[in-house]
DNA sequence: GTCGGTAGTGAATCTACGA
DNA sequence: CTCGTAGATTCACTACCGA
């Protein structure tokens, strides 16, 4: 791959079969969560209604996502065979970081397991605006389960803490994650390297490789999106076209990321 | 139960056993991870050795605990025996919470719910000295997770968040938690209420729920750190015998835990 | 510009109620 | 009974507007 980016639209699945094999340096993605309630009718609602319930704003007037309706043991398998095919894409030593809520997190270190990647652990990412409860603490985190593709040598630099980040206000995807969160994460690659992203929605994590001077390969099953993705992408090149400097959102510091340029 | 704690040396699935049905308002506890290393080597080391690599400062003089030797099964059926009868013991409504790290956090989920447990969420508490690791996340974070017996009410304060705090640096226990964390659980109980504590340790939850006018059940299985516990409690009492106010250390504050008063 | 008040929001969760 | 939907609710944070 030479150019600095690619969107191909497709299935994931599929998609991955095409690539070379060890020919990515990292994956970092956002599945869908197949999570938004208790019941099957929750999880069979579109995921407009599910995700934006007291929404009077006109986010739900982004197009529905694709693939968020599966049960738990289907989710499983799923994921399993998805990052089967990953790790067969990725170089030896390649970090996989994938986003999940609560509930998927125990599916999801399991099938990242079943898909052949080492597991090493779990970071956090805190949205403070979380919602409050009346006598429960309240889920405000959302979590990254992070893995390797067989051993990894210790270099380069020191890698991301867990975060507070607030979740973009103005976004182009209803689960569009902070792009400073993003940019901590993609520089696991190496400069130059190749990030994958096989659920790449409005394609934000793109746009942080790009920044970060990171090439990138998404997929993304949905003909809107990846129509959004490749506009985001469009002008950008992978020596950082726009020179907005990495704004840490560590824990300790306090600071809050603003959400998408 | 008039008293305002109690700390009962014995083993917890047996000690449970005698404590009555139905009458405590929380369980609140840190079981031994039986997760310091991936080997069973590792695991059968002694506790001094395994959590004391580095340490220059005499933490390493700590006794050492019992119970942290389990492989993976074994700890997982151990885990779903003691929480059956701590949810036995539970008023309909209580909340569990439950520390752990990345490594168990998935059997824990399981174990929570094979003892009969609504499981309701994961919470996030970060360490800000984890780490750094080069070329890699830091595995900054342990996790609460947390759990109903049925359906809970919606009553009470608005529950803990995600918190930033610091372990201790003096501590009466090697895996002694901050006790502003500790504080903030605590009050998911109704004041006056019970918690309960089945691995007491040297007694820092009894102390956070003293501080915070809730009684206190504990139940440590070695003879040292029970009388740590009782030392520690002997002076205090339900009415929050020591004024110190309550130190939010909610992640959004930025503020650290400065450890035990 | 800056300060302050107001309105609006959130990968939520619960209860009530109707089919 | 079960299943499914509508409505109410919590607080931290931000965007916006007017003074």
């Amino acid at each position: 791959m030479s150019e600095a980016w690619r969107v191909i639209q497709g299935n994931s699945m599929a998609v991955l079969q095409g690539l070379d094999a060890a020919s990515v340096d990292m994956v970092l993605t956002d599945p869908p969560y197949s999570s938004g309630g208790f019941t099957r009718g929750d999880r069979t609602a579109s995921t407009t209604t599910k995700y934006t319930n007291n929404d009077a704003s006109g986010a739900s007037s982004l197009p529905a996502f694709a693939g968020d309706n599966r049960d738990q043991r289907g989710w499983l398998v799923w994921c399993g065979l998805w990052l089967a095919e990953c790790l067969r894409v990725a170089k030896p030593g390649a970090v996989l970081a994938c986003f999940t809520d609560w509930r998927q997190l125990p599916s999801l270190t399991d099938a990242v397991q079943i898909g052949g990647w080492v597991w090493r652990g779990v970071s956090a990412w805190q949205k403070p605006d979380g919602r409050p409860q009346l006598g429960r603490p309240s889920n405000d985190c959302e979590f990254m389960v992070w893995a390797t593709a067989g051993a990894r040598a210790i270099v380069g630099e020191v890698g991301p803490r867990s975060h507070v980040a607030q979740a973009p206000r103005v976004r182009e995807h209803q689960t569009e994650k902070p792009l400073g969160l993003l940019r901590e994460w993609v520089k696991l690659a190496p400069p130059g390297g190749v990030v994958l992203d096989p659920f790449a929605g409005s394609g934000s994590t793109g746009e942080a490789a790009m920044l970060e001077g990171r090439r990138f390969i998404g997929i993304e099953i949905t003909d809107q999106y990846t129509r959004v993705a490749r506009a985001r992408l469009g002008g950008m090149d992978s020596a950082g076209a726009r020179e907005t400097p990495t704004q840490p959102t560590l824990f300790g510091l306090g600071a809050h990321d603003e959400g998408a340029a």
